[in-house]
DNA sequence: TTGATTACCTGAACATGTTCAATATTTTGA
DNA sequence: TCAAAATATTGAACATGTTCAGGTAATCAA
């Protein structure tokens, strides 16, 4: 075929418009990173990215909108690198010790950036809150890591279910406590996800007992009653 | 004594700034429930109120600082309310359940208000974040009133502890659960109430066979290590 | 009583997130 | 090639949370 010049014109504009959003985007983290969050204006991040305030809000809807752009480059790089990683012969304990890890390594010298994303945890009608329509996406890919590290270990379907959403809730609130955590490289964080997972699989361990096997049931059906498992019908209609 | 006149004058200034506070405060609440939390204005309020807008920034620190203030009344309320209550003979899954609806049935009205409350949740440093130490005061405050509820079943020492801070999170994850729940009367939150307080006295009686009192300790362990069991040592040490 | 001190209140000014009408640039279709 | 459409960009204007220098009223000390 010949080649079009359009088409390089065409993948140049893209390419440049890319670049517009990513200069905007880098530059409003460098400046995030340096000063903090609130302390950096829009206007700085338009001047630091060298376009008019208007173009700021071309790309990103909000100023923390910016913080979500991060967190959803954020996810991806740990999607990324739980994929190009080697579980094969890994115990449950440890790939899930390698995803919380990577997540801990991924956001180490981003822990001021990270309140932003739960700014908005209550209210369900603002489009960045964490658990509402609008962070859907991220939300569910970062269930998928953690579903990845749980699926080789062949549980029970509702097992299975009933531990992704607990570990991924688990990972909300070590979160939030790396946030707060001053210790130096937030090692108190570190030792919290090693005891958290060695009580949860020493519990995992107990579950086939027929009286904590009451309770998971109990529990199962407490959270899909709240509406809490939405794929849970699903997979278990599979099942059946 | 004679009465000085002075007196008079101090009470009644008194009592007229707190009128003023007062003032301001439930202007802004009934605005906030008519056109929601950010649909208000400082201006609004302050013109409802009747005073200028300075006057606000005068009693309130901030605009959060008022739903603050709103939900440190609501505190109040929660404890007096539990107070008043015969709780004597009711079993402890019912005095949870009292600990419990009574905070629901406070807030019944009040859902969109308390998104405010979880804004700066990932922001230690903001002195309304609901998990720093500007809050301390009725974050300790509603962990006392699940306490109370939890104290007459004279469990051992770390039992108690655990699970006051337990039923506390719980809590918490009530409320954001609550703010989402839009089913009549929030009649959902109602049942993940019930629900969650079987499950919990359920697991409880649990907690004395050998392999979860394993678990028990080894989580009590952890918690201390995070240090998020902050009057545990003085507990046991009392104790030993 | 009176001057000094404190508490209360005012509203203009400011800072900054956000919007938007207007303009420039690029792409598309004929 | 060129006009229309789509995309990208501009920066002034706006809305609103917050600050602050200054004022008034109440209280206190002597």
């Amino acid at each position: 075929m010949r080649y079009n010049l359009n088409m390089f014109k065409a993948d140049a504009k893209h390419v440049k418009s890319e670049q517009t959003r990513e200069e905007i985007l880098e530059s409003a983290l460098e400046l995030f990173r340096q000063h903090g969050f609130d302390a950096t204006t829009m206007r700085d991040i338009a001047v630091k990215a060298g376009v008019a305030l208007g173009a700021a809000y071309y790309y990103f809807a909000s100023k923390d909108a910016i913080v979500q752009a991060y967190y959803e480059k954020v996810q991806q790089e740990h999607t990324a690198r739980l994929r190009q990683m080697k579980m094969d012969g890994l115990s449950l304990r440890q790939r899930l010790a390698a995803v919380f890890y990577s997540k801990l390594d991924i956001l180490e010298n981003d822990r001021k950036l990270l309140g932003a994303i739960f700014r908005y945890s209550g209210e369900p009608a603002h489009p960045l809150s964490c658990l509402g329509p609008g962070t859907r996406v991220v939300r569910e890919q970062s269930m998928q890591v953690i579903a990845d590290a749980v699926t080789p270990e062949a549980l029970p379907a509702d097992l299975q279910q009933l531990l992704t959403l607990g570990l991924w809730a688990l990972q909300m609130g070590v979160l939030i406590y790396f946030i707060y955590d001053d210790s130096p490289q937030q090692q108190r964080t570190r030792r919290l996800v090693d005891g958290a997972l060695e009580i949860t699989t020493f519990l995992l361990r107990l579950a086939r007992f027929p009286l904590l096997g009451f309770a998971r049931k109990k529990v199962l059906a407490l959270l899909d009653e709240a509406g809490l498992l939405p794929q849970l019908n699903h997979a278990l209609e599979a099942q059946s």
